[in-house]
DNA sequence: GGGTGTGAAGATTTTCACAGCA
DNA sequence: TGCTGTGAAAATCTTCACACCC
């Protein structure tokens, strides 16, 4: 059985969203509640639940604590993860600022950068490399995910060595599309086709409201 | 008849390529070429782009100028749309940087930061403006897009100021699901999330791997 | 009453088959 | 032959109905 992308998508910000109830100190949630939180329907996200294989909460809701942690297990999320970035110019050291002080259970433990004069200048916690060490240093403290915020034309080559070191999961920034092999999973933060998607999504809503454009 | 997500997704993405393929001067395109590029079938591809209504184009291929042209007049992609950035820290300011030089239909004409001293510092083209100016800046040069840069706790009152204001889509960097009302469309680029998708991804797809884990 | 878990029904999306064009 | 465009079939996803529990 082959779980879809847009469970998994859904499951992950209940998750999210499980975080700041324990936070809060919340004991327990509805299928209801969450639905209303991610924007979905009760039945989707009991489904999505059951799907995943996490069961066995009857009566007043899900425990969120007990809920957070059995959901963790299947999904990979329990542990800590450690993650690095390739490229420290102004997005990448954004990112770096932007998670250096959150506590969600990813830790990017590592920086590469061409530019060695830049690494000096870099006033961050996190340990900053040349991107000869990239290999070295990935398989030396078992980082597992690779965030590339490098200029468009060495997106690439990056991501290609991020995985022949091991890497399994890349978030790209650079706005160009990567030719990724089987097995490794990659998703773009696309911020052009992102305005696209709200423009068009805003158009065809838009059409819709006028009765229909001769369709 | 609705259009789903999904499809704008994919039309998006195919124009994104469109506008690649016009700069290199390649003249036609096959709804094959289009799906390897995208990441689907070419079914899916000509389905898409009949259910958005661009049609007419018979033997060899699509051809990309008129296509594109098409296309956009059809997702409202065709005019340069002006947006705005809420929040001028490290991200919003990187987010100015990495969109300043790009040719791509976006135009980022304006910012915002509460905090006067910083706007001084700010070396960029664009103009920037204390927060109080928000609404009359947006009214007065028609800004459509808004991009939220803000510090979490300030995000849900930054998205009502810029609806407010009369912006119809947002774009927020802030991590935090933001309670925006019917019509407006919004969408979330958030790290943590993507992480945990990739992460969740991986782990999915290992297990069936691994033969199914009591599912 | 309020809640979960899940098979079956219903709706939607994707794939396919093929008409039609040059 | 190589391509688009689209109705119909197949597959998938969402919703519902209801068993079960407190």
């Amino acid at each position: 059985m082959e779980i879809s992308d847009n469970t998994i998508e859904r499951v992950c910000k209940v998750f999210g969203y499980l975080e700041y109830l324990e936070q809060v100190g919340c004991e327990y949630i509805s299928s209801k509640n969450l639905a209303k939180y991610i924007g979905t329907t009760e039945y989707t996200v009991r489904k999505d639940i059951s799907l995943i294989g996490v069961t066995g909460y009857d009566r007043k809701g899900y425990p969120v604590s007990r809920f957070k942690r059995e959901l963790g297990e299947k999904l990979d999320l329990s542990k800590e993860k450690s993650a690095c970035i390739a490229g420290l110019g102004r997005i990448g050291s954004a990112i770096l600022d932007y998670e250096e002080f959150r506590e969600d259970g990813f830790n990017i433990i590592a920086g590469f950068d061409t530019n060695i004069n830049k690494l000096e200048r870099i006033r961050t916690k996190i340990e900053v490399y040349p991107v000869s060490c990239m290999e070295n240093i990935i398989k030396q403290k078992g980082i597992e995910l690779g965030i590339i915020a490098v200029p468009t034309g060495s997106a690439q080559n990056t991501a290609e060595r991020l995985i022949s070191a091991g890497i399994k999961g890349i978030l790209n920034f650079a706005p160009v599309k990567l030719e990724i092999p089987e097995g490794i999973i990659y998703l773009d933060m696309d911020l052009t086709n992102s305005l696209r998607f709200i423009s068009a999504k805003l158009a065809t809503q838009t059409r819709k409201l006028k009765g229909g454009n001769d369709v």
